[in-house]
DNA sequence: CCAAATCCGACCTTTTTGGTCGGAATTAGA
DNA sequence: TCTAATTCCGACCAAAAAGGTCGGATTTGG
């Protein structure tokens, strides 16, 4: 139904929550899923998953956790989808498979193309860092216009 | 997975069929289904949605079948989309329902809120007429370009 | 009347998703 | 060294959604 998954708006509710404290060193998966009412051991898989993409770092053992591998500034939402869901693929047959059963008269899937673009570049548009402070802060309406394809300048 | 569901997919591939066709009469549910390789008793329903959304309009009887009601420039992949899987939320938790279990602390749903709005958008800007050719016509840059927001001149 | 169609709802099957469990490996601190 | 807290990992289960099927009622042109 053209949604995100629970899993992936648990990994950014995370990530944003890491980036939030991001120089205020580790913080374990319990801990954020208690802040989030977040199912602990799912919310833990999750994170790593995040670790094997390489976008959290984590340390073991006792008074471990996670913390952001990167400047949040650098990080996008996209990023964190791609990592949980995998790729964005809008419609069910898209390249990388080419296994539409309905290939051969199939031509929807054109310019759907173009709206998958146009989605990807929209969540790459946010970065985890711009998830801001409780929407507390709404962004300048230039900066938090998001812009698509060529900047129009 | 952030994907369209394969009725709409089905949805979108029958109604640019029509569109092809939209001066030639109506056309069974049987006979694009048997085009497409579309499950036939599956396509057969998603189409009455359409009608009672109000994007085709039917005929019952034999030599019945479906038609567009309106011109193909005038519908939109999103109205299309949405008679089928219903209104478009990208987030689990958003407005209409309320019920967002972390709302108090979920704040992500905020900015994700305009990546919806501009996914909304970049499906509005895709009219059925311009599903067009199988790819023949490579539609001119200026007009394949997809509008986000405010026209930028 | 008959055949071809829409129409409608109930139902089933498969896939995906969300969530749980158990246990191993690691590590800081008492 | 022992212990508790933690990441890590895979297998497993349950619930929900999606995809698809079926039976039958209704309409309608020939």
């Amino acid at each position: 139904m053209l949604k995100l998954s629970k899993k992936a708006d648990y990994g950014l509710i995370a990530v944003r929550h890491l980036a939030m404290r991001h120089l205020a060193g580790a913080c374990s998966a319990k801990e954020i899923a208690r802040t989030y009412a977040i199912p602990t051991e799912l919310l833990a898989k999750i994170l790593q998953k995040l670790v094997k993409k390489g976008l959290l770092v984590s340390q073991q053992g006792a008074e471990g956790g996670y913390a952001l591998a990167r400047d949040p500034a650098t990080v996008t939402a996209f990023e964190v989808i791609k990592a949980i869901d995998g790729p964005l693929l809008i419609t069910s047959c898209v390249t990388a498979h080419g296994d539409c059963s309905q290939a051969p008269t199939c031509t929807v899937k054109e310019p759907l193309g173009k709206v998958n673009e146009i989605i990807v570049k929209a969540l790459n548009s946010v970065t985890i860092s711009s998830l801001g402070d409780e929407g507390a802060e709404p962004p300048p309406s230039t900066s938090g216009l998001i812009q698509i394809g060529g900047a129009p300048q």
